[in-house]
DNA sequence: GGGAGAATAT
DNA sequence: TATATTCTCC
């Protein structure tokens, strides 16, 4: 079939100590960097997990309103209606929402440290992270955002716009405040540093794996929500709708999706497993990619 | 044309 | 809100 979304399951076989130095960490980091590999997978570690989320006819039925039979779908699109390119097939079909967790985050951020602040650009930084189906895109947006938060770090650390109200909000201690920020991020001096050398990521091979994920502990899971085939009948309104859930692997761990209500950062290092999280609380119908891991990072 | 980045959409 | 998509510009 065709191999729609594709995840890399990373090993962290070298589970260094390292890894939640973080703020207090971001004055006194002459280390930063030194240890910037200990959380990424050497070559030889790097294990795809790839997995093949979606079948051409799968995609077909949940992309439609109803569970139409492909044979009498309309789609004008040949590349899903005649089972043709494959790779075609698969740029086509649109990819579940990437979740970044902080792993996936982690990841993000010693690429860009370590391209430096005017070298990080999202195609350079999506090579360098080396993940597989992670795409320009994904990356590009993430560090649209990204860069909003460092403005607004600046901002608050360089001037008393911490106390006009600019103050980081529990959003961004989600994700980017519970990683390290490389210090010369935020100081206008350190921005243009220069390089420090490093060893770059070996892209995934794309070699198909049909990994039976059982190894917990030392990889990443790949979560993938397929909402109900459009069923007028269940939908609610964006509220909580009775949903067709079904996981192709494992539960994930219910780190994520605390905004609103308690705003607290997911627990800092979030070693294992904490709850789960009701499945189909929203995300309506929506499919999303979500990479956790297994093991303590 | 392809990619970066901002704006906008979902 | 988080992430995706679109749009503009280079």
């Amino acid at each position: 079939m065709v191999e729609i979304s594709r995840i890399v399951g990373m090993r962290d076989g070298t589970e260094e100590k390292e890894e939640e130095e973080e703020e207090s960490n971001i004055n006194s980091n002459n280390n930063w960097f030194a240890s910037w590999e200990d959380g990424l997978p050497k070559p030889e570690e790097l294990m795809p997990l790839s997995q093949t989320l979606i079948t051409p006819d799968l995609a077909l039925a949940f992309d439609l309103p109803s569970p139409v039979p492909a044979a009498a779908t309309p789609h004008p699109d040949p590349d899903l209606g005649g089972g043709g390119d494959e790779g075609a097939a698969a740029r086509t079909l649109k990819r579940p929402r990437l979740v970044w967790t902080p792993q996936l985050h982690k990841r993000f951020v010693d690429a860009v440290a370590h391209l430096g602040i005017k070298n990080a650009v999202p195609k350079t930084i999506m090579q360098l992270m080396g993940v597989d189906g992670l795409t320009r895109e994904n990356v590009a947006s993430h560090l649209q955002k990204y860069r909003l938060y460092l403005k607004r770090m600046q901002q608050s650390s360089s001037s008393s716009a911490a106390l006009a109200g600019g103050h980081i909000s529990a959003a961004d201690h989600q994700l980017f405040a519970s990683g390290p920020v490389p210090h010369h991020f935020l100081s206008p001096r350190g921005v243009a540093g220069p390089d420090p050398p490093f060893v770059p990521l070996v892209p995934v091979n794309p070699l198909h794996h049909h990994h039976h994920h059982h190894q917990i502990g030392q990889q990443y899971y790949y979560q993938r929500q397929i909402g109900h085939f459009g069923s007028a009948a269940s939908s609610g309104v964006g509220g909580g709708g009775a949903f067709d859930y079904r996981f192709l692997s494992p539960p994930p761990i219910g780190m994520q999706h605390m905004g609103m209500g308690m705003g607290m950062g997911f627990p800092p290092a979030a070693s294992s497993y904490g709850e789960q999280l009701e499945p189909g609380e929203r995300g309506g119908g929506r499919r999303e990619l979500t990479l956790f891991p297994t093991g303590d990072d």
